[in-house]
RNA sequence: CGCGAGGUAGAGCAGUGGUAGCUCGUCGGGCUCAUAACCCGAAGGUCGCAGGUUCGAGUCCUGCCCUCGCUACCA
């Protein structure tokens, strides 16, 4: 096992606070592994800091009236005590805006300029004047050069499905401010992934096939065999780090690029602090260097970051990337932007001290393997039927039996008979599989083991029966809650780094050391308890949760919804007047839908062959989700007939269905119903 | 359409070639030290579908279907 572990969490955007889904993929499990790698005594720096650079942020500050240090300040700030506060104990949580960042990231970028890994690369952007800034490809619309849709996006056309650049669109348009984008020569630096091919493909296609993850190691194979290209590593922004070559005014290090270099600074910042040397915890072979992510991030990590660590000749690599998938609540995405989410700092305060309920019940149902769904059902079927009544209720058993026996001391043990010495030797057995399944990433199972242990205590006592056993044999009773005892000092250990909260609160009450009796000790059978040591008071480990508090979490998300809803907000505003001469022009028909089928994959679209008088047609229309195939056929319904015809995934849609939307959400259709109206009739 | 990940008991998941398992839930029983908690037992699965390889397939191969994600779409 290497003696060194740099742990790195994903350093959040300060332009949102953090929710159970960052929680969950990352924060929790990485927090888990640092706290269980410490305990086995490795040298350990976990590493985060918040990531402030960016064009998301100077939006964000420009629409808020702010400027962008408000913004991050005031997000970083938030982060910082949400994180120390749920106890995620990183060695060094730093920001990408500080001075040593900058330095840091400036001299890797002078380190793989000054070897020349980068190709510079003169290319016309397309500018904003009214703006003054350039204008990422997607920030622009036109007309496709391929099939002439007015509204092709700067990086891809959805009509023809073509890639694009923004360049060679016709009739160009920021969305920015509306003007006409003027072409304006600029240089920019790129990173040559395409060189690295064979790096990668060596590296982690045939070096780590078998101990990553399966959707990592995937997503990385698709990305190398669709062939990798070069990425800028700059662009033109005034928020971020300064380009630090000559001819690079006005430019700064792309984000993606700096904020990985994060890591790096946020250790060296750690290190000064603390007297020690920085560069083994990124040189030396000796170091095991794992990521932890979210899998929106795993390209970066897996391909980017590495070829930049490759490039500059200097660093390890990360000896795994274990990123989890997403977690929805209750069913649907988490959103930041809408508000579907169950923040940190909020939940905080409305669980004061429950911060490892909300950690067992993230670990317990991770996304380890693909996405999964929180609801607050589960977290509280979790917290009453599994900490509570296992885990709490057999610690408070042993407590309240010694008290009532032994005035809460440890009593002697005397000899062990068979069921004692199976259940000590199951006990023994534990450290080890929780500490392979922490080692492999395994952060589910281990939680399941540990919770195990809990049960084999209970079952322990249920079998022994010490409660019966008082009145007849009171020698054999001090043996029984002896060995309870070693069991409940044994949870202490092994819990603290999933449940640490609880452990501290659990080796207070048995009245255990501040320093941590190692794991090896229960392995060895040692005595973790010694004969006539103190307890301390009973205290309840976990509290039970009402139905009321989870109603009222349910409450505040259906709350959240409506205002998500249109009904919510204004009606929208009316579009300018038209002449009666362009309404003219729109040909509105009566149609009979006489088939409907669903579009294969895709959610929305469903195929309809309408009847127009004597006329059939095939429309594709956005209604999938709203309606049935059965419930549409034969319905009549208002078409707009003459609007020009429009392919979508392969299908010619010849009209469009007028449609409204109700307060819920939902479509309706607009227009005749079945009443005797005859299909193909015109509507004035 | 493309790429990736999943599809195993009502729910959530484990199981990568050798008699289908865990947790929750359900039902029945036991216990009463304990936060109406704990312990035992039972019911419940054609392991997405169809072929193939093999003495043997949840596990390997091929094709297909479905779900999710990225991307796109929503005329």
């Amino acid at each position: 096992m290497p003696k060194r572990y740099t742990v790195t969490a994903a350093l959040p955007y300060t332009n949102g606070p953090i929710h159970i889904g960052h929680l969950a993929g990352v924060y929790i499990p990485a927090d888990i592994y640092s706290r269980y790698m410490r305990l086995q005594g490795k040298e350990v720096a976990f590493i985060c800091g918040s990531d402030e650079h960016g064009v998301a942020i100077a939006l964000k500050a420009k629409k808020e009236g702010k400027t962008p240090q408000q913004i991050i300040d005031q997000y970083d700030q938030l982060i910082r005590t949400s994180f120390e506060s749920f106890g995620i104990a990183f060695d060094h949580y730093s920001r990408t805006s500080r001075e040593i960042h900058h330095e840091t990231a400036q001299e890797f970028f002078k380190i793989l300029y000054d070897k020349g890994v980068f190709e510079e690369k003169d290319s016309e952007q397309l500018y904003d004047p009214e703006a003054q800034q350039f204008l990422a490809d997607r920030y622009v619309t036109g007309t496709c050069p391929i099939c002439q849709n007015p509204e092709a996006y700067g990086d891809q056309c959805e009509s023809c499905g073509s890639s694009l650049s923004a360049t060679e669109l016709i009739h160009p348009k920021s969305t920015l401010s509306g003007a006409n984008p003027k072409l304006k020569k600029t240089k920019h630096w790129y990173l040559p992934l395409n060189r690295y091919e064979n790096f990668i493909q060596k590296w982690i296609l045939e070096g780590h096939q078998h101990d990553w993850k399966p959707n990592v190691y995937g997503q990385v194979k698709s990305w190398v065999s669709n062939g990798l290209q070069p990425r800028a590593v700059t662009r033109d922004l005034d928020w971020g780090i300064a380009v630090p070559v000559p001819d690079a005014e006005g430019k700064v290090l792309y984000v993606w690029f700096d904020a990985p270099i994060g890591y790096i600074s946020s250790t060296k910042e750690w290190a000064a602090q603390k007297g020690k040397d920085w560069k083994p915890y990124w040189t030396d072979k000796e170091t095991q260097l794992v990521h932890f992510i979210g899998k929106d991030n795993i390209v970066f990590h897996c391909i980017i970051f590495p070829v930049m660590l490759h490039a500059s000749d200097r660093y390890i690599l990360p000896e795994n990337v274990p990123a989890n998938e997403f977690l929805n609540l209750e069913g649907r995405k988490i959103s930041t932007s809408k508000n579907w989410a169950v923040w940190l700092h909020e939940y905080l305060q409305e669980f004061p001290d429950q911060q490892d309920v909300l950690r067992y019940v993230l670990t317990a149902n991770a996304p380890e393997t693909k996405d999964n769904d929180f609801t607050w059902e589960e977290f509280q079927a979790r917290n009453n039927n599994e900490l509570v009544a296992i885990f709490g209720n057999f610690i408070n058993r042993v407590m309240v039996l010694t008290h009532k026996y032994y005035e809460g001391y440890v009593p002697e043990p005397g000899k062990l008979e068979q069921e004692d010495k199976e259940t000590l030797d199951s006990l023994a057995k534990l450290p080890a599989k929780i500490g392979h399944a922490i080692e492999h990433y395994r952060f589910r199972e281990a939680s399941q083991l540990l919770m195990g242990l809990a049960r084999l205590g209970n079952k322990y006592l249920a079998d022994t029966e010490p409660w019966k056993l008082i009145k007849t044999q009171p020698e054999r009773v001090k043996t029984i809650l002896h060995t309870a005892l070693q069991i409940s000092t044994a949870l202490a250990i092994l819990a603290e780094p999933l449940l640490p909260f609880s452990a501290a609160k659990l080796k207070k009450m048995l009245n255990l050391d501040t320093e941590n009796k190692p794991w090896t000790a229960i392995e060895a059978q040692k005595t973790l308890l010694n004969p006539q040591h103190l307890l301390g008071k009973p205290e309840l480990l976990f509290k039970q949760i009402e139905d009321s508090q989870m109603d009222a979490q349910r409450e505040k998300l259906t709350a959240t919804l409506t205002e998500n809803t249109p009904e919510g907000k204004d009606v929208a505003p009316l579009k300018p007047s038209v002449s009666f001469k362009k309404f003219e022009a729109l040909d509105l028909r009566v149609a009979e839908i006489i088939q409907a089928k669903k579009v294969r994959k895709t959610k929305k679209l469903m195929e309809l062959t309408v009847r127009l008088g004597a006329e059939e047609r095939t429309v594709v229309s956005g209604i999938a989700t709203d309606f049935e195939e059965a419930e549409l056929v034969g319905k009549k319904v208002s078409l707009l007939a003459n609007l020009h015809p429009r392919t979508l995934k392969g299908i010619e849609s010849q009209g469009m269905i007028l449609l409204g939307e109700n307060k819920e959400g939902q479509l309706v259709f607009v227009g005749p119903e079945d009443k005797n109206t005859a299909s193909g009739t015109s509507i004035k």
